[in-house]
RNA sequence: GCCGAAGUGGCGGAAUUGGCAGACGCAGCAGACUCAAAAUCUGCCGUAUGCAAAUACGUGCCGGUUCGAGUCCGGCCUUCGGCACCA
């Protein structure tokens, strides 16, 4: 055999897979199903890193599991509507469609060269009309089932972006996809109903037993479910009655003011009936309005607010308590308008520091007198004694929540509630490059849908980009003008588009029925292939792309559609990819291009050591030194193997084991402890990297035997065999070369059973053991393996270094671990 | 502030159920091969003392449980991530 070649044998391999489509799937339903996915890209033009490592344990995964026995999918595609796009042709004048498809074809192109086994033709493009027809269809669902709605509301905007954001995409008050800092504009946009789902997405978590805690949390902590009463108050000088909501009950006496949100519909009430406070009150919801959201959310600002002189009465003590306007309170959480405690909450603390209200105390740690002339902050502490509450004085906080809940309902001024903080998903966007919404408005009938046998609606080609114009959607007179679908009169269309990750949310279930034209996707196939059994990607993906993917395929599954509740069994969070310590980027110049070290060591080295060199969780720090390392490794299997072929050739799957010697005898043993340790590291731990070290661990073995010209051809067989099979996952086409020079060019080691440990040979006759004394490593001895307690006991007094150490002190017990250690006790 | 994860040689990391700390790799050192170098193969490689045998120390810090702790418990420190005026 000549010499290890990565780039001559990773190209014919890689034509070859392609030609004969091997990785192509049906469905089977003989054989149990496994569903591998790697969270789909944007095509922005190139692979980097972090693709590299999802796409390579995706890989690993897949390869394992079909030699396992399993009918494997695993799919990739693009996500391939998005902003960058739409930059391009402002800044170069390309359109979006051909910047796109030809990045698509550079990084398919990237995606072939790492030799990764997917079946290509289930390849999606959210930006290809057969699928976004499918997209806008899940629209018109959720609107027919109530779930999309278009509302006014205060909602983030990017500038630099040219379009509204959803909650989940703006990170400590920026842009998720540019930094720029987000602002509240009041706009009338469509929206996702989450917030129906918001019990059922926080409760199903508990199905997910395959996702790692911290994801899990991070969407508990999104939804934010809190318990908790809505009182009501009674306002005589407006004669109405105003809401608030509080996880707090039982501080229900403190209240001496009442606070409300800017925008609380109430304010406009009190300033036209007080009209000598309306001026200082418009002027000061104006100035907290002007505010960017930073500065409004952020809980180190100042709190302020405008006193309106309109009162209401505390229906548990019938104090009044002044109305206040503030710039504290959210407008869209619970019902804008909180009760303000001074004495036990270090908001309403502050504010009445500031404005001097009065501060009354409800709740005192056991045995102690708060005086409020002492006090220099609030009592927050969620434990304590009621006083000043009337007939709840005395009692515990817990015992006096449910009391005052009690009498609140009793007495029909107040209702225990729910609340939670996810908010509805804003999923219109004022851009281009995404799926048009496919509603119409007419002047006589309004709101319509577009009629299902009318999608797509088709994004027009010809449109025109100009820097920081509106959406270029909204210029095309062509897709403008319509006709209404009810009335037949002239009608306008809806000009945003869709939010990308609502083509996100679903693509996984077009990817087991890829090319349907009648239906998003056949209910057999979809419950055949799906749920996804291991998905795999980024950390950052943790609340937007999988919170929203669990919501859509809960409506998916009320709607009858799909028969299981969550999208995803297992999840994967991939570490980064990181140069010297930090992220990759343009701006450090630490990038190592995928291609230029696959142009060097081929693909195999490079999935190789990114398997290798961290546990797929963790962050991984690229190293030259060690991508070399690994294509070393690949070598020395290289040349082992060469150097045996002519034995392996001519020696049969069979031999007679009872004649090997010694040292042969260990070798075996070896192979079959890897073989054992390997298919666990892989199936139950996810740990890629120790299952190599154990491959090499069984490559050192190997080379003790490299002078040997009589070893047992039949042992060298098995053990090189196991060995491709085992590397196969982790280096498809080095061991794909090796496997057809040894056993013919229609055999494929990717298509071999996986290995199976033969435990008997795992046993060892004899084992080393530890003597301690007293916890501490004195000597070491070879006994027999699975010996009596006694016989070790036994073996451990009769070793001379026990005894010299034991000397003239008194032996108080003895530990025995069978085949690990004795530990003799002395005083 | 709240929630979560992590901290082990010069470096990446291993130790899966409380039982030999440092597997495997990188870097380094030495030997073999070679005229020489590269490549390759082999060996050494936590710190201190020591020629050695060995001994002591050693998994962020302090304490505890245990015959025995990287692993369990209590209290801290540092780094990273998420949330953050959600009443």
């Amino acid at each position: 055999m000549e010499k290890y070649m990565p780039q001559k044998i990773e190209k014919k391999w890689q034509k070859k897979w392609l030609e004969s489509n091997v990785y192509k799937t049906e469905m089977d339903p003989k054989k149990p199903k496994y569903y591998t996915l790697e969270m789909f890209p944007y095509p922005s033009g190139n692979l980097h890193m972090g693709h590299v490592r999802n796409y390579s344990i995706g890989d690993v995964l897949a390869r394992y599991k079909t030699m396992e026995g399993f009918n494997v999918i695993h799919p990739m595609g693009f996500d391939a509507f998005g902003m960058p796009a739409e930059n391009a042709a402002i800044k170069h004048g390309v359109k979006p469609a051909d910047w796109t498809y030809s990045n698509m074809d550079n990084m398919k192109r990237q995606q072939r060269e790492m030799g990764l086994s997917y079946d290509w033709d289930r390849e999606v493009a959210t930006c290809r009309p057969d699928y976004y027809k499918w997209t806008q269809w899940l629209f018109e669902l959720f609107y027919k089932r109530g779930l999309a709605y278009k509302k006014k509301a205060y909602v983030n905007w990017c500038d630099t972006c040219g379009t509204v954001l959803a909650n989940e995409q703006v990170i400590d008050g920026l842009c998720w996809r540019c930094d720029n800092e987000v602002v509240k504009k009041d706009l009338s946009q469509w929206f996702f109903k989450i917030t129906d789902y918001a019990d059922v997405l926080l409760k199903d978590l508990d199905l997910l037993k395959g996702w790692p805690e911290r994801v899990k949390i991070m969407q508990d902590n999104w939804i934010g479910r809190s318990e908790g009463l809505e009182l009501n108050f009674e306002v005589p000088e407006l004669n109405e009655t105003l809401s608030v909501y509080t996880t707090r009950p039982d501080t229900a006496y403190g209240i001496t003011f009442v606070a409300l949100a800017v925008e609380h519909p109430m304010v406009e009430t009190i300033c036209k009936a007080k009209p000598e406070k309306a001026d200082e009150i418009r002027a000061f919801v104006k100035k907290v309005q002007s505010q960017s959201d930073i500065e409004r959310t952020s809980s180190e600002s100042e709190k302020e607010g405008v006193g309106t002189g309109v009162y209401m009465i505390n229906p548990f003590n019938g104090n009044k308590a002044e109305i206040w306007v503030t710039n504290y309170v959210l407008a869209d959480y619970g019902t804008g308008a909180v009760m303000g405690v001074p004495s036990e909450d270090q908001r309403d603390w502050m504010f009445a520091q500031k404005y001097n209200l009065d501060v009354i105390v409800t709740l005192q740690p056991k045995g102690v007198e708060l005086k409020v002339e002492e006090m220099t902050e609030a009592y927050t502490d969620k434990d304590g004694i009621l006083c000043n509450s009337g007939e709840f004085d005395g009692q515990d906080i817990k015992t006096a929540s449910k009391g005052i809940m009690d009498k609140a309902e009793r007495e029909g001024f107040g209702k225990r509630r729910v609340n939670y903080r996810l908010r509805d998903w804003l999923i219109s966007r004022q851009r281009y490059w995404g799926a048009p919404i496919p509603v119409i408005y007419c002047d006589d009938c309004g709101e319509q849908l577009v009629p299902e046998d009318q999608l797509p609606v088709m994004l027009p080609e010809n449109v025109n980009f100009e820097a920081g114009s509106v959406s270029p959607l909204a210029q095309c007179e062509e897709f403008v003008n319509c006709t209404c679908p009810k009335c037949g009169k002239p009608a306008k269309r809806e000009t945003d588009t869709m939010d990308t990750f609502i083509c996100s949310s679903w693509y996984y279930l077009r990817y087991t029925d890829p090319k349907n034209d009648k239906k998003p996707f056949d209910s057999d196939k979809v419950n055949y292939w799906a749920p996804v059994d291991q998905y795999i990607g980024g950390i950052e993906h943790a609340i937007l792309h999988l919170l929203y993917s669990r919501f859509v395929t809960k409506v998916l599954r009320d709607e009858g559609l799909v028969d299981f509740a969550e999208p995803f069994s297992n999840l994967l969070t991939q570490g980064m990819v990181l140069k010297d310590g930090s992220k990759m980027s343009k701006s450090k110049g630490n990038v190592v291009s995928p291609e230029e070290i696959i142009g060097e060591y081929g693909a195999d080295t490079a999935r190789l050591f990114i398997m290798f060199a961290a546990p797929v969780e963790r962050d991984l720090d690229w190293s030259d030194e060690g991508v070399a390392g690994s294509f070393r490794f690949l070598n020395r299997v290289w040349r082992i193997i060469s150097q045996f072929e002519d034995k392996i050739k001519s020696a049969g799957d069979e031999y007679d084991k009872k004649a090997l010697t010694d040292d042969e005898k260990e070798l075996r043993r070896v192979l079959h402890v890897t073989i054992k340790k390997v298919t666990e590291d892989i199936r139950d731990r996810f740990m890629f990297n120790t299952a190599i070290s154990s491959i090499m661990e069984l490559v050192n073995e190997f080379y003790k035997f490299q002078n040997d010209e009589n070893v047992n051809a039949g042992l060298v067989r098995e053990v090189s065999l196991n060995l491709l099979k085992m590397l196969a996952p982790f280096a498809p086409h080095m061991t794909e070369e090796l496997w057809s020079e040894l056993i013919g060019e229609d055999s494929s080691v990717h298509a071999q059973k996986w290995p199976v440990c033969d435990e008997a040979a795992t046993v060892k006759s004899e084992v080393e053991i530890v003597l301690q004394i007293n916890g501490k490593v004195r000597d070491r001895i070879m006994i027999a393996t699975g010996i009596s307690r006694e016989e070790m006991e036994e073996a451990a007094k009769n070793n001379s270094r026990v005894q010299e150490l034991t000397e003239g002190k008194n032996i108080v017990k003895m530990i025995c671990v069978p085949d690990k250690l004795v530990n003799v006790v002395v005083k």
